[in-house]
DNA sequence: GCCATATACTTCAATTTTTGAACTATTCAA
DNA sequence: TTGAATAGTTCAAAAATTGAAGTATATGGC
């Protein structure tokens, strides 16, 4: 009775079956997020992961389709652990850039590169699916940032 | 400079896309679960979702990758408001089987249809693309659920 | 059959995370 | 220059999650 669960699931539409795949290796994810690095919490391990460069602070909040407070929160606890500092954007002086410290930059380095073989072990994927499945992730991405952020915030 | 966040993402390994394609529509998902139906929670449509057939609660926390406790606020919240009813499982009366009322049943299927629609908007894939998503997010589930859970549990 | 141990779920108080509304500072456009 | 919009902050409240201790049932060895 095993086999049960993909069986049922074959019988769903394809919508639904990319939704529960979605949501079970979100979760994965992030259950194994807890096993990574104890200091850090979730919150900030996705914004770490997001800071790839300086960032405002309403870009995020756009990526991470969360709320200005939320940021804030994050960013705070981040600031005061060590791992960011903001910084005026020169380009506009209402917002700020996050920039991640020396520290900042290793832990995002270690999270990136777990997070890469936690991908490969969650996911059972090999590495043709892999790049097929990442292909078509950055085709979502790219349509959810641009439907989702409000305006030209793609910096 | 629109253009920026795919061409970067486009140098990030395939895990980390395919994480960040994951995280963006996990959220992006979860952002319009709020304008749906108002009277539930997320987590509450998690779990309708999920209860497509009456399932154990310790099923449903693998499933989930949650903890008893949290299953057993939601399900009191959901059973609460008519959408479901405890049953003893006859093989293991320590067991409940949670089973959708009526209404339960027609929440679910208004979630799943909307969900269905929401995923093809979200996503912007095309039928083909989505068959092929869904084939590797099928994959991905079965791997998680093999992996994630304890013991045999997968009734 | 009996006992010790394990399992399924519940309870509840504490923690973590997220939110919305009111606020400050800066920008933009007329 | 002024009024409206925008970027982020503050803070108290709401939502979600957790862990530890408890109840009831099952299971395996004796």
């Amino acid at each position: 009775m095993s086999e049960d669960i993909s069986a049922r699931l074959g019988r769903l539409s394809p919508e639904i079956q990319s939704i529960m795949g979605v949501y079970a290796l979100y979760w994965k994810l992030e259950e194994t997020f807890d096993c990574i690095e104890t200091d850090l919490s979730h919150p900030e391990c996705h914004m770490l992961i997001k800071l790839d460069q300086p960032k405002r602070m309403g870009v995020l909040a756009a990526d991470m389709l969360s709320v200005p407070s939320t940021i804030t929160a994050t960013a705070d606890s981040l600031e005061k652990a060590g791992y960011l500092t903001r910084e005026r954007d020169p380009e506009d002086r209402r917002a700020w850039l996050l920039v991640l410290t020396k520290q900042g930059e290793e832990a995002r380095n270690m999270l990136v590169s777990e997070a890469g073989e936690l991908f490969h072990r969650a996911s059972g994927l090999n590495a043709e699916e892999t790049a097929e499945f990442a292909r078509l992730a950055r085709k979502i991405r790219d349509n959810v940032l641009k439907t989702g952020i409000p305006e030209g915030l793609t910096k």
